[in-house]
DNA sequence: GGTGTTTGTCGAACCGGTTCGATAAGTGCG
DNA sequence: CGCACTTATCGAACCGGTTCGACAAACACC
């Protein structure tokens, strides 16, 4: 590897004027500027990342800490984070924290310690010491999906009230009213949102939310397969529409139905939040609230490089940007025939 | 953030002796090793990673670079091979070539820029400057699922031609003779070991394969689609089975026959290479050859960090692992009945 | 022609570690 | 006691860049 002592040997200049003709070529004649062109293509030179990160202070890395990598959700903002970030010229290094708070705690650390240049951090924990670990550790963040009330950062996320309000209004208008919730971990910020969603439309509606039909799913596939396992078989008003807060338990409970050979949307219609992997081959194909998970990404991706970027982090007021779903109507839900 | 030198004023010794104490602690006094400690806890040393970084010319990173993160296998392989990463103080750069060589390049590039100091990769090419690419960055790599014959390097992957056997064979048991095959992308590894292993197994049984039954689905899921709509169309000899070369393709082609309205698997058996996510939601649960993700991720961070920890690395040997899949029988296969 | 200003280049310090050769003190042995 | 050898510590060079203050040359102006 050629060296900026190399290329100014060569070109005959000092190394200094080497580093201005690369980082600041107005305040070098075009002469010199030749020379220094020509002497580093001769060497194959590319300045060492490592040692301008030294001298800044800060590498050209960015973080992204999710909770569960495993969940396509994750694949697909994943895919597009990082090609923001190589357009920038920045790598991304991911972690998983699968959610547990410890390992949160250590993986932002161990990021910090590599002197990542900001941190996209899905926060798994809602206990108050992250709010102030995240703020000691003085970086750039932008957090995502869920937000921490007790710290000011950048925050992207979707409408969780309006996704299960819109969800919850079309089977309202479908003829459901006796409408089974399968909830997120309750205590979460998006599964808080989401069941307020449902709770609002049922109300504006005029409809009034019986509390036997809703359960907490914890956003795992099997407890919302347990969970639809309770509901539907309810000795009296069993639901006519499932609502899960998440696309895994939704799965789950079109499980429990086709277990209990009660057949959707024959029998009961089921929706969900958030997209489905290969969602077209499931069948029946399920109604769901989607988030634009690549508009999230670019998002999230431009809001942290801008405050990299700036000279004073802070200078930038911080942003809550919410992004609207869609609704993507499938064929697990139909109108309630007259009985 | 506190320095080295901070801890060698602070204690009282220089800097060489902080540094001695902290990597070589044997050979320093006792009295010094508890002075040198105690500064460093009363300034909360820890050492700059990036410093270390430009010194030892490499950097406490690997590279992980594949051609699909949404694709959930990968989700599923990350996880395990950042753990491993983790537990060896080492974090985890991720790249997604999208397939393109161009962009596989230029991402090995700027990975070997930053000096991470090795990389597991999934090869999205065939061509032959990847190989020369790759001998050139000089630095461990650790080839995974597609092996490249042209360079000597570590690799792990699975027995595609075991995978693909495991599932003609069964399905020959169940009495099928004019089985549909739909391959991965002509010309790609594990593509043409799966197929291979479909026709060694027919030949095997003493059934020659019908060429007109086999047809390159390009491992997309829309292609698998299309080839089982062609396949399930046929005018003469339709096949009674399919067996695709991977899990998207599988899903493809049983939306195809829902579509047609053929049943699976009263009217057709389908079977296919690789894991579903959240197969067991999928209906008919789908026959599958499933590779030991978790083992291959563990494997190939094992060899990947042995290398990396060797003096010289290329005095170890390289070695080619190959894990045996997994036969998960599902519904979607089903004894040809009597016609 | 002297003074003030701009322009282009350079040397040296610095970022925060690691490592090698030198030095000094301590140990064993004839 | 003198010599060889070990052990503990240190200073200085180094990794490969960036940046600041110094300085000389060129230029403008009165």
């Amino acid at each position: 590897m050629s060296t900026i002592r190399d290329v100014a040997r060569i070109a005959g200049v000092s190394i200094s004027t080497v580093s201005l003709t690369l980082n600041n070529p107005d305040r070098v004649s075009t002469e010199t500027k030749r020379k220094v062109a020509e002497a580093a293509r001769a060497v194959g030179y590319t300045a060492n990342p490592i040692a301008q990160s030294l001298k800044r202070g800060r590498s050209r890395l960015i973080g992204m800490v999710v909770s569960d990598i495993t969940n396509p959700f994750f694949g697909n903002l994943l895919q597009e984070i990082e090609r923001c970030a190589m357009e920038a010229d920045y790598l991304v290094v991911v972690s998983d924290t699968a959610g547990r708070e410890v390992a949160e705690k250590a993986i932002l650390n161990h990021l910090s310690g590599q002197l990542v240049s900001g941190i996209i951090l899905q926060p798994c924990g809602h206990y108050l010491g992250l709010a102030n670990h995240i703020a000691a550790l003085d970086m750039p963040f932008v957090l995502f999906d869920h937000k921490l009330a007790e710290i000011e950062s950048d925050f992207v996320g979707t409408d969780n009230v309006l996704a299960s309000a819109m969800l919850t209004e079309h089977l309202i208008r479908l003829g459901h009213t006796r409408i089974g919730y399968i909830g997120g971990t309750t205590g979460l910020y998006t599964a808080e949102k989401r069941k307020q969603g449902f709770y609002e439309t049922m109300k504006a509606s005029g409809l009034k939310v019986n509390e036997n039909l809703v359960l907490d799913g914890r956003y795992s596939g099997d407890q919302g397969y347990e969970a639809a396992m309770r509901l539907m078989t309810l000795r009296a008003d069993r639901p006519t529409a499932l609502l899960a807060a998440s696309n895994v338990m939704a799965l789950g409970a079109l499980q429990a139905c086709n277990d209990l050979a009660i057949d959707c949307p024959g029998e009961v219609s089921i929706a969900g939040i958030d997209d489905v992997p290969w969602s077209n081959v499931i069948r029946p194909r399920i109604t769901m609230a989607v988030q634009p998970v690549e508009e999230m990404a670019r998002v999230a991706s431009r809001m942290l490089m801008d405050r990299i970027a700036a000279t004073d982090p802070n200078e930038i007021p911080f942003k809550d940007v919410i992004l609207a779903p869609r609704l993507v109507i499938g064929q697990s839900t139909r109108a309630l025939s007259p009985s």
